[in-house]
DNA sequence: AATGAATGAGGGTTCATTCAT
DNA sequence: GATGAATGAACCCTCATTCAT
């Protein structure tokens, strides 16, 4: 095995321990057995246990960019107007974290409550979240399509929190029940953000 | 200082402390400098240290259920309508968790990745608030005041999450930097909800 | 045992491995078990293996402080003239490595190839000796006792060699086999130096 | 490059890595990388890490040999008498530790607190300059220029620390400063020896 | 009840050495 | 011969917990 394949392979295991274990609790014997190589070879491709996480957490953070940059097919439908855009970026992050359901246990379980070190790497992803929040409302504003009165700041923490919670949800705690059907999630979730839950419109 | 007084100064230190650091980075020996007493003391009021964050929970869970249980005054307007009532409810927590940043931090990040033993009594949260929001969506449902084909599991959750990231952003994240007001956030986090984000009415 | 002692002990057994196998080769379990503790109770005396020789070396330091400090009886031949005084000196370090084999092992074998870390302290000791040895023949050649045309830089590195390496043959390479005179061994010492070996002085 | 000089460059690296930073402070590694061979080659030469300290060892005592053992050129004028030849000795010496300051530090520093294996090595450089010490100085009895009281075994220590003294500071604590002048040196050091450094000789 | 010295299991890390390629 | 990935024994250190005073 070359060593590229080794250093994933360690990964591999590292990331799946660390997933449900959390990272104190996950041993570097834990990855070791998992791993099925010596101590010593860990350490031949990562200069400490915190290295492991750091990796693990900036492969996260690649594939999450590329889960969020990910644009609609040209032709697409999903190109058509601003709902079908935000649609189609909030079906990217719910495939993204219900194909792997480790990186959201790690992104929204374990990394929270580990200190300063890996809290500023954690905080990376919040940021970008937030961005992207931000710009879907920013260009539904001068649409006119989105209420002119929302608090941005206020809205994307909420956005960004039901998005988490709920990738959470289905991709973790309630996997393996049944197969969630992400198109429909989607749908649903979309329509509550935009319309809101309420049968009549407020009449202001 | 009486038995009881101790304990309750060592909870309170111990609650700073992870609150603030985390449960694995935070020692006895941190606890018992902060509080002042001798090392065994600690021992005296507690089986060990995971006793003492399950006493934290413990209070935090009946402190939470209090918030969460708090009734508008019987002579209050909030008790006209359902969107009142839920709004009223909204601003329970965002106040709750206002008041006592540490419980927010322990209870929406601390206590998230530290495995089974805790896992349990996090749970317990969660599914007060599912309940919470479930309760409210089917009264408001019956009522026809709310659309009768939303999805209550995924409502309460991406409620739920919203309102979690939201407190915390809000009491943690951005708090110090200026105070906030709590009525105008619940009335923006409310209306979001009920009546989205769109200008116009989905055309069904 | 009182916390002063228990230090104290451990410093005691430490010092004797240090000074008979290294650094490198005394293990903090070798110190445990010389001392008979458990090996978390090193810890709560010494933050870690370094502080512990450092602990060594600085008392070693001022006992060596103290050996070249001591000064003759007011009422003593010693004081009569420099070549008693100087006499007296010479003996007070003779007296100090043989009192005390371990130090003299420390400082003259174990602590000299340690790297950077313990480099500055031992350094310390060379600074006392050399000051020494210039002021002794400073004061000499003030007195015309001393030759006016002596290398001082020379001669003080001479005299330091001259007496380290004596003391350590009689302390520890020949220790044991037959109890040496000190006062013969001064006086045969600071014979050679003050009148060299040669029959007959030199003709200039 | 052929296997001799491969040793020797390895063994080359080895030397300055050892004399500057320890024994133990010093890795195969650093070793591996200064020599810019694979790891495992240098176990093509060496059986452990042990042997090339030996082998440098080893080499370092021929060449300290060849030092004590060289000769005036028979038409010199060291051989005239006994004192220019003692005069010739010392200045072999310190030739001998100024040309190779890393044999320097190995023989003087950080060969000395090595533990048994090594010990027995280094003890016969002792050996050797005790060796040459006696010799001198029984020439010396014999022809009754030097005092014939003095006590051998104090004085082969006594010399052979301060020149090993003088050696190391002119040529390594000091070095680098100045060039310095051996021959002045020389004749000081043999100087100080020979006719003592007091002004009027011993009245006896 | 309060203390804090003592404990020792258990963790992370290092590094000389081996061996298949 | 040369390589460098793999090894694992050995070491230092931490820290929750105990217990005699």
């Amino acid at each position: 095995m070359d060593a590229e394949q080794r250093k994933k392979q360690i990964l591999q295991c590292a990331k799946k321990l660390f997933a449900s274990k959390g990272y104190y609790q996950t041993q570097i014997s834990d990855i070791q057995h998992a791993a099925g190589v010596a101590r010593g070879t860990i350490y031949q491709y990562f200069k400490n246990k915190d290295d492991i996480f750091e990796t693990i957490l900036e492969n996260l953070f690649i594939e999450w960019k590329n889960a969020l940059d990910k644009k609609p097919d040209a032709d697409s439908d999903d190109f058509k107007n601003g709902f079908k855009f935000f649609r189609f970026k909030i079906k990217s992050i719910f495939e993204f974290f219900d194909e792997d359901p480790d990186y959201c246990n790690i992104l929204l379980r374990i990394g929270l409550g580990l200190g300063e070190n890996f809290d500023k790497i954690i905080r990376r992803f919040d940021i970008q979240m937030v961005d992207l929040a931000n710009n879907y409302l920013k260009a539904g504003i001068k649409q006119k399509r989105i209420k002119s009165d929302v608090d941005l700041e206020l809205l994307s923490n909420l956005l960004g929190g039901a998005i988490m919670r709920t990738a959470y949800y289905y991709g973790v705690t309630k996997k393996s029940k049944d197969a969630i059907d992400i198109d429909l999630l989607t749908e649903r979730f979309v329509n509550t953000f935009c319309y809101g839950i309420f049968v009549e419109q407020k009449i202001s």
